[in-house]
DNA sequence: TAGATTGTTAATCGATTAACAATC
DNA sequence: TAGATTGTTAATCGATTAACAATC
């Protein structure tokens, strides 16, 4: 298989949603070139991404939509399940303990922990919320394999040393912090900084060209 | 100015809120080659970012620390407050809302809107959860900037077509579909699924990599 | 057959990295 | 002065786009 690029890696999943998301009632089949016009993408960009993944192609006809969605599902792996636990149970960690939305990601969320002992039960969703010096021993008896770091900042290293420590291989963090970890040890950082600050800049460059047409 | 890209704009508040990190009874500067290594990245790209946002670099001595930030900051809007408000108040909505982070960034977010009655009132925040009759006279009555989409995907289309009715010129969408914007209105999607899809694909190369060893 | 579509090969573009000159 | 650091110019790399051949 050819290698695929990180930023056809992060197309894959705005495709799937987009299929799923397409009626039943439709056409079983569809092209590159419409899912291209749907998500304001390049044809020829999609049609590459999709060919990396899927050789159902078909002249004249396109590909049948859930095959299609099969194909991308099982490239990025959300055919197996993966064993997931929250660090840091503040409203973020909440949130993402109680939201349902991830099962489709293969993403399956047990636990979440922390240190503040009122916190310590079970939250609304039904999963419980445990206290840190449980972490390890919860490691050992389930097969976790990505730890979700919702700590604040100043705690985010340590956190992540400790899930590492457990024997996790992928880290999803949501601190605003640069986490220092081995080689074989995968960190996808949620930027919400760097959002942000795409959205400020073009709110002030437009400011600007409204001053300029004074 | 030099044009800046959209990868040297995201690395900006990396550098950013590693600047604030540090302890201020360290040295008051720092160089570009300290921030690198601090950070993983290359010293090249890191001196150059920094050279498009500042001019307060000196040989041998690096950046004044607390003129860098501010440079950052300037250069990113953060000195003008941006007013804005979510919709849909569900879990990830009403955390967006009781965060106060965000002010840190320049964003000021006002309340939150929803359809469904249960959830109108006070959040635990203090700040305010209204009824989606009243987004038109909200956005009237306050300088609202920025729209925050966190409701369901089928919902997301429909939000964003009224926030932008209501002169709303950049969109914050956690929602897990495309949106279809006028082109002078901004989207930043907030791509959960696209780092799953990451951490998803790093662990099944991983397992078959395991998988080869036998 | 003609036309829509796929998939591939070549060209372009942009961003990163390397090399180096300038400065304190 | 020597060395650390900045900032710039040139080379490399990778990803996107364009052109085109293949297919049903």
């Amino acid at each position: 298989m050819k290698e695929i690029s990180k930023s056809t890696l992060k197309r894959l999943p705005v495709y799937l949603s987009y299929l799923k998301g397409i009626p039943a009632d439709g056409s079983a089949y569809i092209s590159a070139t419409a899912l291209a016009a749907a998500l304001d993408m390049g044809e020829v960009q999609v049609r590459k991404d999709l060919a990396l993944v899927s050789s159902g192609g078909r002249p004249k006809v396109g590909y049948h939509r859930d095959s299609l969605i099969s194909d991308i599902e099982a490239f990025l792996g959300y055919t197996n399940t993966n064993d997931a636990l929250i660090v840091g149970a503040g409203k973020l960690g909440r949130a993402l303990l109680g939201y349902s939305g991830f099962a489709e990601y293969g993403l399956n969320v047990l636990a979440a922990f922390d240190l503040n002992d009122a916190l310590i039960g079970t939250s609304k969703s039904g999963k419980p919320i445990m206290h840190m010096s449980r972490l390890e021993e919860f490691c050992q008896a389930n097969k976790v394999r990505i730890g979700i770091i919702t700590v604040p900042a100043e705690y985010a290293q340590e956190a992540c040393d400790r899930l590492i420590a457990c024997g996790i291989k992928a880290i999803w963090n949501f601190a605003p912090k640069h986490l220092d970890v081995p080689s074989d040890i995968l960190v996808q950082s949620e930027n919400m900084a760097a959002s942000l600050a795409v959205l400020s800049k073009h709110l002030s460059e437009q400011m600007e060209k409204n001053k300029e047409q004074l």
